[in-house]
RNA sequence: GCGUUCGUAGCUCAAUUGGAUAGAGUAACGGACUUCGGAUCCGUAGGUUAUAGGUUCGAACCCUAUCGGGCGCACCA
């Protein structure tokens, strides 16, 4: 719709001209503030300017009207325009909000360690990258979800380590010797007692077939952490193991030519030569690897695997990551610009204002699996989805189980089926519906309306401006519209009602639509 | 200490990325037709946008300094 707007205003003007939404609808749908940047080089103040440009506007069809008020411009659409859209959105409705983007993007997020179940946490960053996932999708994006396996270095020694003596302590009754860093968790007694099961009870004691078991177990585990992604809606495309691109080494270091030197028989990046505060190890002096070089054989078969844009998902933990990262992708000869990373913020749990902790076991660690289970995937993704993903977030848990307004979920789940009652309840089929144009509507109505028919521009901006929030903000704007419009106006027998109920048809498209870009399904029945 | 990031209503967050009177939800209080779902709606109250300067037609947003919080500052991942 807006693009429609602003094509038009760039055939009159030659250039590009700033659309906003007016603070008050009753200005119109509409408004530019570019007679203040004209001002200037006009010489003319900002008011006469808007003044001469608005009465430039003849006849046309789009607009009903455009008119100055205090130096900006203010465009009404016309009814036939309005009316049109609707229409073609309501025939079309898995085109509504697509766009023509172009290009090929590698997304890598969630890629949390192969190690346990994954933690609210990582759900922070797993409904980000879905989300944005989404909204580039429909917008045309060739994009593809890429969840990198850290099957490598110490943490698979750890879990072999962790796995045994938690089989040994809890199914063998032994007493152990535990070392200062190891993992815990009933997800590690179901697996010890798988080991028993398929290895017998003696693989636990073998010091030997650590690294076998731990390898097993990683698989086992990743297989966990994608079952707990499908209860979210969250799929990928492809995994990536570390322990896999090894292979490659001595080609990357190759290619990394000047980038990487020797001292002291470790290898160095240069990354201080792009940022760093020093350069980095790669490889320690006893010929191990560090996690750092894992990462850079993987952005170079990212690279290598030639996408137009990459973006990473990180935990806000690893921001100061990025530096050594954008120097390897130089150094390997790539542009460093291609690669955004996308940091998401901490997660506090809170129950009635305390810590949850679910489990006495695992600590403090809070399972993502048990949260979906307690307050549903559509709660979970609604409320991470709504939060910049920027700053630190808290919340209570209790707060989201509410079913209520508290819990915004459910404003917009109720919008929505309220309008498939109604029209469950109206005699009017759905061609009689189809068959009224949206003219002569009250100002509430047209109100409707046009945020109804915002939704593509919202997409949009949400995906370029990497702030998923807008969508789920928007969701929550157009439902009180609806609230509201409902409880003012009489629908059902009313001599507008065909009219009045294409309308909320049209609400309807862009609630369903909007929730399914965020993975979840609109309700007709609550 | 250095880097980075954030600071907006009591609380959780917005603010079209430099634009019109800084808005929602929640908590508090008051109210809503024998009518389409009261899981809703309306109203009241709540602000020196952390502080002080600066940039310009115009600043929550950009610059500088200060204060406060988060996160980094590994040959761990």
């Amino acid at each position: 719709m807006k693009q429609r707007v602003s094509a038009l205003l760039r055939d009159k003007f030659n250039y590009d001209v700033a659309l906003e939404k007016p603070k008050d609808r009753s200005f119109g749908h509409f408004a530019t503030p570019i007679a203040f940047s004209l001002a200037k080089e006009l010489r003319k103040s900002p008011m006469i300017i808007a003044q001469e440009i608005a009465t430039s506007f003849g006849e046309e069809s789009t607009f009903s009207a455009v008119e100055s008020v205090g130096g900006y411009i203010n465009f009404r659409l016309s009814e036939h325009f309005l009316d049109e859209y609707a229409s073609w959105a309501l025939d079309h409705p898995l085109q509504f909000g697509q766009n023509t983007k172009q290009g090929r993007v590698l997304l890598e997020f969630v890629s949390a360690n192969p190690t346990g179940p994954l933690h609210i946490g990582h759900a922070r960053g797993a409904v980000y990258g879905d989300t944005l996932l989404r909204l580039g999708r429909h917008l045309g994006y060739d994009i593809t979800a890429e969840y990198y396996v850290n099957d490598a270095g110490n943490q698979i020694d750890l879990l072999g380590v962790s796995l045994q003596l938690e089989g040994r302590s809890t199914l063998l009754g032994e007493s152990v010797e535990w070392p200062e860093k190891y993992y815990r968790g009933e997800y590690l007694s179901d697996l010890a007692r798988d080991v028993v099961e398929q290895f017998g009870a003696e693989a636990l004691r073998d010091e030997s077939r650590q690294k076998e078991l731990a390898l097993w177990a990683k698989d086992k585990i990743l297989a966990l952490i994608v079952e707990d992604l499908k209860g979210i809606n969250v799929h990928f495309n492809t995994f990536v193991g570390e322990a896999s691109l090894y292979e490659q080494w001595d080609r990357v270091m190759a290619k990394m030519g000047e980038g990487v030197y020797l001292n002291e028989a470790k290898t160095f990046i240069r990354s201080s030569d792009h940022g760093d505060d020093h350069d980095r190890v790669v490889v320690r002096d006893d010929g191990r690897p560090t996690y750092l070089a894992g990462d850079i054989i993987y952005h170079n078969q990212k690279f290598e695997r030639d996408y137009d844009h990459y973006i990473n998902i990180w935990g806000a933990d690893h921001h100061g990551y990025i530096a050594r990262v954008k120097a390897a992708v130089s150094f390997l000869g790539y542009d460093p610009k291609k690669l955004e990373v996308q940091l998401s913020q901490m997660v506090s749990l809170l129950k009635d204002g305390e810590p949850f902790k679910m489990s006495k076991r695992s600590g403090t660690v809070i399972q993502m699996g048990d949260v979906v289970e307690e307050i549903g995937s559509d709660a979970l993704r609604f409320m991470f989805a709504s939060k910049k993903c920027d700053t630190a977030l808290e919340f209570d848990i209790e707060e989201l189980k509410k079913q209520d307004s508290s819990n915004p979920i459910y404003y917009v789940q109720y919008a929505h089926a309220r309008i498939q009652t109604l029209l469950a309840k109206s005699e009017l089929t759905h061609e009689q519906i189809m068959a009224t144009q949206l003219y002569d509507l009250s100002a509430d109505a047209d109100g409707l309306l046009f945020e109804a028919l915002l939704l593509p521009e919202v997409i949009e901006d949400a995906y370029e401006s990497r702030q998923v929030q807008k969508v789920p903000d928007y969701l929550k704007a157009l439902s009180a519209r609806l609230h509201k419009f409902y409880y003012d106006t009489r629908i059902i027998g009313t001599e507008d009602e065909a009219k009045l109920l294409k309308l909320l048809l049209v609400v309807a498209l862009s609630i369903k639509t909007g929730l399914s870009l965020m993975g979840i399904d609109a309700k007709d029945r609550m």
